[in-house]
DNA sequence: TTTATATATCAACATATCTTGATATATTAT
DNA sequence: ATAATATATCAAGATATGTTGATATATAAA
């Protein structure tokens, strides 16, 4: 019960949503890639991507300083079934905005 | 979005889960039935019974002074993945107690 | 070392949601 | 008509959640 209300609220938040469609889109962002294509504070930003890695849907890979957050996988049923719905929405997005940093480290 | 979060939200809450179970399990059941078996104040399951049927949930069918609640059908696959992950939780749920008034109406 | 950058966390405030008890509405029985 | 019953809604308070700005942490560069 525990595991399926956190999954829930997790989605619970139209931010997080666009946030998983952005990724569900893009694959694997860093922190500052999200926040430039935004126009999203940080804190706020990295606050929604730890519920949704909480709630079980994202994966961070850490590289230096930055944080590479991607659609774990694989996913169990039920959010395999959340993302398609989320999917099926289609969400209009902003444009990916590349944070134009030097030394981005290669995945 | 709005009604993918409405959806969401509705399902954001043990009392509404334990209550689709439980209307899983029993099919169709009045208010004053839910209200026994729960030991729940009346205007606390009326809220979330309408949280539930306008998420999509549930339908209500009147009947004199009673509403029958019910899982409604058909529904569509993802609240068909929600109650089937709900259901595969195991959740522990009252006995149920069908209060005795008379003249209940036949459905 | 000092400085800059990327990210995470905290504290304060604003907003939303849940619970309760009271009241409203609608139907049935007397 | 009045009284009783089933359900819905409202108002007030308690709790949870989201936003912001400030600060902490950790890595990389100079």
């Amino acid at each position: 019960m525990e595991i399926f209300l956190k999954t829930i609220s997790s989605l619970n938040d139209e931010t997080r949503i666009k946030l998983l469609a952005f990724l569900d889109t893009h694959g694997a962002l860093c922190v500052c890639d999200m926040q430039e294509s935004f126009g999203m504070i940080q804190s706020r930003l990295s606050r929604h991507l730890k519920i949704l890695k909480d709630g079980g849907f994202l994966r961070v890979e850490r590289c230096g300083t930055w944080a590479h957050y991607s659609i774990r996988s694989p996913l169990d049923k039920f959010r395999i079934e959340a993302l398609a719905e989320i999917r099926s929405l289609g969400i209009e997005l902003p444009p990916l905005k590349k944070s134009q940093q030097t030394g981005e480290c290669k995945l």
